[in-house]
DNA sequence: AAATACCATAGGAATTTTCCTGTTTTTTCA
DNA sequence: TGAAAAAACAGGAAAATTCCTATGGTATTT
């Protein structure tokens, strides 16, 4: 044989541990090895550009407050689509799995799945260019049928903004205020949505924009009202 | 030298890749070996028993579906409290820090903690029992001085199940014949909520809901209502 | 047994939300 | 450039929420 081939790795995630710990793991499968971790999500467009550039494969947390998983991989299929990104969730929800995938993530990993698994998955990745696990080609399968969840409603960057502080206390002609908007503007928003989510009240609203990550709810606020 | 002790440590996570990278990082750490980590939630109980025998530290995640995080601690506070036990959790709430630290834990770490500070925090633990960083420290402080957040708020049973109603797109009429109560009796559990809790409405009461766990968020139905 | 605290309930009213049906302005695109 | 689509905006009204104060019943305390 001659000199074996390492395939690069990167690893984005905001838990310095979790991240670190993956290292040590990957680093101990044969053939990878990770060259570079985003340690927070402080300016990690830069960071990404250098993973990018100098890796392979990477590992995208999908649960980061600043800027989270879906936006960075928006980012990357339009700056590098040639990128195999493998994404890493908490949580099994659909609406996730089916909008990484289209967005163009080579494959969607729990992060309880086996070690074996992921090593399995990032040889796959490496020789074919994709790796999806039968729970989530199940999801893919569904959502072509129609009886999954309705993928992708697509919002205007307003409605993101106008959903975000319907999450909030404040009226909603505070709400128009801090948009410049008129408060029939926001009604009209607000009506349109209620009726494309079919919800009834702001609680539908709230507790749709968590479900989907609209809004996060780790309240990272350092001492904010008094 | 004489032989070098070893400290032998256990995981309990169910994100089983996360306990695999972190086992491979503190076997790196001079004079700790992982010995025992719990693969998935269900049975933890028992497993636990395993691990609390076995173990000097044990690393507990709070963040736990089938048994979490508190109930985990309370149970080992009864059966085992001499076990040095470090929580891990994603979130800094100060809320999950107190409860946690009330119950006996030896330290408490975000996932985003730099390896360093782990591996400092473990030697510590060995040698004097404890660990506490700076910003558990200063939570702590800040709980003694009042200034903090309102430890354990302490509902009744109707005002969980009111607010957990709440939290649907129901209205207070409708919640009110769930719970077999008066319209103006569930506007009084409301009104009395608002002034505890220092809210203004109905989306400060979800939002105050979700922060402190009094509903959970990942709906795990699979395919629930038709 | 009286005082106290707590709970369920109520009337009434101001504010906000929700809904319905429009018009005007701006953007898109054939 | 002219038509169509999308977005912003409005009037008006019903429903729901929020707020205030108050009362009778029941359990607890002293």
């Amino acid at each position: 044989m001659n000199t074996p081939q390492i395939t690069h790795v990167a690893i984005v995630d905001d838990h310095l541990l979790f991240a670190s710990s993956l290292e040590k793991l990957i680093n101990s499968f044969n053939g990878f090895q990770v060259i570079f971790k985003a340690e927070n999500g402080v300016d990690l467009g830069s960071k990404i550009r250098e993973a990018v550039r100098l890796s392979q494969i990477l590992l995208l947390d999908i649960n980061m407050p600043v800027m989270n998983g879906f936006e960075t991989m928006k980012w990357l299929k339009e700056q590098h689509p040639e990128m195999k990104v493998l994404a890493l969730s908490m949580d099994d929800n659909e609406l996730y799995i089916l909008r990484m995938l289209k967005e163009g993530a080579r494959g969607y990993f729990l992060k309880d799945i086996h070690p074996s698994e992921l090593e399995k998955a990032m040889v796959t990745v490496r020789d074919k260019g994709f790796y999806y696990s039968e729970s989530v080609t199940e999801v893919m399968v569904n959502a072509l049928h129609g009886d999954g969840p309705e993928l992708d409603p697509s919002f205007r960057d307003v409605e993101i903004q106008f959903i975000r502080l319907a999450c909030t206390e404040r009226t909603y002609k505070e709400i128009a205020e801090e948009l410049k908007l008129s408060p029939k503007t926001i009604d009209g928003y607000r009506q349109d949505l209620f009726k494309r989510l079919g919800i009834r009240n702001r609680v539908g609203l709230v507790m749709y924009a968590i479900k989907h990550k609209i809004i996060d709810i780790h309240s990272h606020d350092p001492k904010s009202h008094p």
